[in-house]
RNA sequence: GCGCCUGUAGCUCAGUUGGAUAGAGCAACGGACUUCUAAUCCGUAGGUCACAGGUUCGAAUCCUGUCAGGCGUACCA
């Protein structure tokens, strides 16, 4: 059975979503699910829906607040404060939590939670600091994160690197939720592409000899191209000086791929990005992989010969038109090969793909969903998500973008400035469909534009926190703590924090669902924030040493939450700044 | 022409699958350091959610149309 790694209710998700029973949220979704079953008419009903608990903006609204009966309104056609009513009058309140429970406007319910109830989320993070916000599980579905996969003609400039940040990520978050995660980058090096980039290596090296050949139009005419010719020319001296093209073009185009192939691969390690397996479109062809496929296809009546050429009956499935797979001069198309590629991924046991692509390629979207479906897959085992552009900005001014000269500002040298955590941080703190303005003044700024150092600075500055009780001999054993002192957080900031701890495990469902990583930067903003004015209004050590202990217990919470949370973003969390 | 994405404060962006009075950062203005890190905190101001209709108890969110920007519309990859 494929699994939906995007249905709210699906495992592992959300499945055992806490370890212990400190989750609030959970509880109170639990009990109302429970009670809806004495809610007159709804066991007949036939629609699911999920209870949603919202934390409302105003704190006379309650700690959380469900709509669920003015959802159900419409299904039982009942008025949704009577459907109310009956929910909160069947309230089994085991664990004692609630306060008060209220219904408030049309038919919202507001829960307000005893503060005690909270105190849980402390002991639970306390007792598994990292594995806080993690699912545990024996063996969780395969799922394949595809990204980068940047063709081996060129460097990788900023584009690429927004993508590599966010499929990294996302690999970071469905590991975090149970899922057996690999990382995948496919190789485009076969088809024309290559071809030119071995005749682009040829002519750079043929002048780098000394002869006066005009270099070609339409080819890869970057300055990492003068630089590969000088390094062949050392490596091979003028021995393919008289070696006819068409003779010496394999050997250039291997030789140009390997290594800008070898220079990507230290681009992405310097980001942090470290990929599972390297898939080659080459192995592909060697195992006749495409031939197969289409066969495969035409057995189950997808494939037709039109106009000389071979057809795709993409349209089955919904794509506007079909599509060629084998062109009538007999060479396969690039979409030929994508579909043996994604036809291996599925048998290699993968229950779920995601595909990280460039918003560019969305034309490309139908026809790959069209295949899977024609593998016997549904839509949903593919999912694609598309990376908005990047514009480069200097000081609000753009920066020159030409590909036409092959001029343009790598990956590489946006890291070397900018530095990788603030560089990640930024592309991870937008959604992946919005277009993203990159300005490199802004992004190395040590200033408040950066929210980044925002965040780390929390860190560090709680790290000193322990420190400084280190040095005047504060005792401090997170594990042996008597949760009796808890009581002592009875701060509107305190519990305000162990709330927002609290949440971060639905926080990382809720980019599991959604395949978005910019609630993960949002969310360590709101709760750095939290704390920073938290620890400017009071005082972790102080002269009572149980509360003192509290304290740092909260204090020891919400630095392992952040420091989870910079994990899955791939950014460092500093103790000292 | 057709298709997809985007349009929310001066700027950059959130808004959890339709919820209560629209959110944050930066910029602007005014305040707070003898303390565990001021890379911090507190406050003020800032809005016709591009526009016009529609759906309903309720719309930034869903539908239709218009406008603006980006991308895509290959027997390229």
């Amino acid at each position: 059975m494929p699994v939906v790694i995007y249905m709210r209710d699906s495992n592992p998700v959300r499945e055992g979503f806490s370890n212990g029973m400190g989750n609030v949220r959970n509880r109170l979704e639990s009990m109302i699910a429970e009670s809806l079953h004495s809610v007159a008419g709804y066991k007949d009903l036939k629609a699911e829906l999920s209870i949603e608990l919202d934390i409302p903006r105003i704190s006379d609204h309650g700690d959380y607040a469900s709509n669920i009966a003015l959802g159900l309104t419409r299904h039982l056609k009942r008025n949704p404060r009577q459907i109310a009513s009956e929910i909160v009058a069947n309230l089994n309140d085991s664990d004692s939590i609630l306060e008060k429970v209220e219904i408030a406007g049309p038919g919202f319910i507001n829960f307000f939670i005893k503060p005690a109830a909270w105190y849980g989320i402390i002991r639970e993070v306390l007792d598994n600091a990292k594995k806080y916000g993690r699912l545990e599980i024996q063996r969780g579905p395969k799922v394949q994160v595809e990204f980068v996969s940047a063709n081996p003609t060129g460097p990788l400039h900023i584009g690429h690197g927004r993508g590599a940040a966010i499929g990294d990520v996302l690999a970071n978050i469905l590991a975090a939720r149970g899922f057996q995660v690999q990382r995948e980058y496919y190789i485009n090096d076969a088809g024309n592409q290559m071809d030119t980039l071995g005749r682009s290596l040829y002519f750079r090296y043929r002048q780098e000899l000394g002869e006066g050949l005009e270099f070609p139009d339409n080819h890869y005419r970057g300055e990492y191209m003068l630089d590969l010719a000088k390094d062949f020319k050392r490596s091979h001296g003028d021995s393919f000086r008289k070696t006819p093209l068409e003779e010496a073009l394999p050997v250039f185009t291997d030789y140009a791929a390997e290594r800008i192939l070898d220079g990507i691969k230290e681009d992405l390690d310097i980001f942090g990005v470290h990929f599972d397996n390297w898939f080659s479109e080459r192995d592909l062809h060697k195992i006749d992989s495409i031939a197969k496929t289409i066969e495969y296809f035409r057995e189950r009546g997808f494939i037709y010969e039109s106009e000389g050429a071979v057809w795709f009956k993409s349209t089955a499935f919904g794509d506007e038109k079909d599509r060629v797979v084998v062109r009538a001069n007999g060479a396969s198309t690039y979409f030929a090969a994508d579909l043996a590629y994604h036809r291996d991924k599925f048998e290699r046991g993968f229950e779920s793909v995601v595909d990280i692509w460039g918003a560019d390629h969305h034309g490309y979207v139908e026809r790959m969903l069209a295949g899977v479906q024609a593998m016997g897959r549904t839509r949903d085992d593919l999912r694609i998500v598309l990376v908005q552009l990047v514009n480069l900005l200097r000081g609000g001014a753009p920066v020159a973008m030409s590909t036409r000269g092959g001029e343009f500002v790598t990956l590489r040298e946006v890291i070397d400035e900018v530095g990788k955590d603030a560089t990640r941080f930024i592309f991870l703190t937008r959604r992946t469909d919005s277009p993203l303005d990159f300005d490199l003044e802004v992004a190395k700024a040590r200033s408040n534009d950066n929210p980044v150092f925002y965040v780390q600075y929390a860190h560090a500055r709680l790290c000193s926190v322990f420190e400084v009780a280190r040095d005047r001999g504060v005792e401090f054993d997170p594990g042996s703590v008597n949760d009796e002192a808890f009581r002592l957080l009875n701060l509107r900031q305190e519990l305000d924090l162990i709330k927002q701890v609290g949440e971060f495990p639905e926080m990382v469902c809720e980019c599991v669902r959604s395949l978005e990583p910019h609630y993960i930067p949002y969310y360590l903003h709101q709760l750095v924030s939290l704390f920073h004015s938290y620890y400017h209004d009071n005082r972790i050590l102080t002269e009572d040493a149980e509360l003192t202990q509290a304290r740092l217990c909260l204090a020891w919470t919400i630095k392992e939450v952040i420091g989870n949370a910079l994990e899955l973003l791939g950014v460092t969390a500093p103790q000292k700044m």
